[in-house]
DNA sequence: ACTGCCGGGACGTCCCGTTCGT
DNA sequence: ACGAACGGGACGTCCCGGCAGT
């Protein structure tokens, strides 16, 4: 029995995925009341600013994030570890992608880095390493491990702007974050070697089994 | 002996700045003014309204990547057009960084697909064709043409973005410029010949000394 | 007890009085809004355009008339009738004489002749066909009744206008709309017999008492 | 040999035939400039302000009217001269019939009675007072000439309006005015004595051949 | 005499943050 | 919790008066 979401919660979504459309500054308060089905003044009764509404949902896009890493190391192996960690990451910074996009539009006081941001580039450095660790790569070539984390980075974090920018999508899909994985882990391949090229591939199949689900629509 | 640029040419230049800096709808006409040391409602004699400025800098971009295609195909071999032509897409797609970022807010009536990405990409993936024919990659490993292509795409498109995001950087020099393109030949590389490593590396060193300049700053 | 009249209803009043003053375009939004005592951008709430706020004020001239006419054949006798219609519309178009006066600055994309306009003409000539028939007119004297109607209904149309233009008046007071039906009765006079003469001259005297009010303000 | 008129000329018949179609407050400076194919910062340097344009064409008007008068008591009989006092004041009022429709826009400081426009009513008494001297009205209608006078007023001041508001002409032609003049004469007709009638009309087609030609377009 | 360009300012639109009553 | 209404302010548009250069 689904009960009907709480005013806060649907002021939230509809801002979340307003924000996504059209930019943050193009998007007004009433229009994120009417999404909301509610009226303009009583947006203010949840969420004094504008702003609010933006640390909320960044608060969300960081429990998200920091929820995964804790799901990440939960005893599977490395591949999967890996592979989940990156499915996810890439769908949470899908469906808050405006939280980075528009980064810089929040009138942020002093210029702070997302935090968020910086952390998951740490996360994904350190699997990058344990990769290394655990003869991941082959022998033959060498490997600047920096400059490749920071490649499959930015292709996991900018896919979904591509997305919607190439192709013109409002709304980022599962099968969108599929293809981006497999964008992904064709950066990282051919520095694999055989086995953990069938171990990575193996696992992205059985995460993409498992994690199949909608996006928060 | 520098004259003084037209009016016309320091609003477009503020402009420029202004919006990759904070982004389009952060900046205000009477901000472009000041910048340009005229009175805010002189702007409007140059430009009747504020999407004219884009309009117009957009077409400086259209117009520049046009110039490269041409460039680019003057009888250098092919691991100098490859790299000429990426790291001269990465400058101008620096300096303009804004028209694609922020695309959504111009409120295009249609969701046209910005013209001069598309052919961008169209560009880089004819580029990586003429490599595979020219057997620039290794036999020993399948490569996915297409999806190869796009990652080099992303790397390239938003790597700019990703400097000014992560790093916080407002004005993106030449040197992020190189590291982009380092970052680039890094996700093609493992793809390479030995022989086509070298090709591409030397070409890239010559590249870099020969555009080395000022960006337009 | 009168109640404090909506501010929705203190806007239209305040406008209506500022267009017929000093004409629409000369008439700024925060002008209403002084004279509303509300702030300038709350006007807005009510009102999204400046032409919204005529839309609204042609609405309530166009009711007014329509209600006229309704009013206007209830089983009085015609010389009644006649007088009545031509006095009530007198005083709705003295109210709102700015929507004629100012027609062609509310930017009609098309040049659509004011419908209320036209149906008043309209209304006038089928009054002066039934005085016509009646045999309100002199037989000794042939009239040309589409002449005469125009002429009547200039005189009518137009007496507010020369009132504030020929004797700098800003308000059109309930006196002045009497003035107004004598001079247009005494352009209809040396037409009718000299019972006709009486019934219209008695009639008019009986409006008078039975209309005099306040023009609203 | 028609020359080229003078920018001066130009800029004066373009203000004028645009503040008529328009209204003046919706006409521009750069229109006028347009229309009269000279630069906007040219105007500026014939006539300082807007209003200094408008102030020159009231006095193109007031010496038309002037001259008028001269001509009108040149010997010729009272009736010509009474038609022709009209229809010459008829199709001045037209050509410049927005210098008293936007009388109320010019800003006038002080309430000022335009001085044009009062001459022109005294003229009229003056003639109508003639008339009656001269024993043109039917013995057996007591009039109020006073009254008469002010109607005749309204309908040859008002009649290039009611054409433009009724009919949406931008251009009042000379068919327009003709028809203009038969409407103020029915209105002065019935209170004629029948010889009287007979001489007005016959002065009125004397004076219509007369004067015949193009308005000033 | 004429043009291109400019400075300053006003108005309409639009939105955010807020209050009051229910 | 919620909705109607409000105050204040900012931005883009638009225009007028004016000047330097030819």
């Amino acid at each position: 029995m689904t009960e009907r979401p709480t005013t806060r919660r649907r002021i939230l979504d509809a801002a979340r995925r307003l924000f996504n459309a059209q930019g943050y500054s193009e998007t007004t308060i009433s229009q994120i009341a009417d999404a909301a089905g509610i009226a303009h003044g009583n947006v203010w009764y949840h969420f004094r600013t504008k702003t609010d509404i933006v640390d909320a949902l960044k608060a969300e896009l960081a429990e998200a994030l920091a929820e995964r890493r804790a799901i990440g190391s939960q005893g599977r192996d490395l591949a999967d570890e890996y592979v989940t960690s990156v499915l996810v990451g890439m769908q949470h910074q899908g469906d808050y992608r405006f939280v980075l996009r528009d980064a810089l539009q929040f009138r942020s006081d002093e210029k702070e880095i997302d935090a968020a941001l910086a952390e998951d580039h740490r996360t994904l450095r350190r699997l990058v390493r344990r990769l290394d660790e655990e003869e991941f790569f082959r022998r033959d070539l060498p490997v600047d491990l920096e400059e490749l984390t920071r490649s499959l980075f930015i292709v996991a974090r900018y896919w979904s702007d591509h997305v919607q920018d190439h192709e013109g999508r409002d709304e980022i899909t599962w099968d969108d974050q599929v293809r981006g994985l497999r964008h992904h882990l064709g950066v990282l391949r051919p520095w694999l070697t055989a086995a953990a090229r069938r171990a990575i591939d193996d696992a992205a199949e059985g995460a993409i089994q498992r994690l199949a689900r909608a996006s928060p629509a």
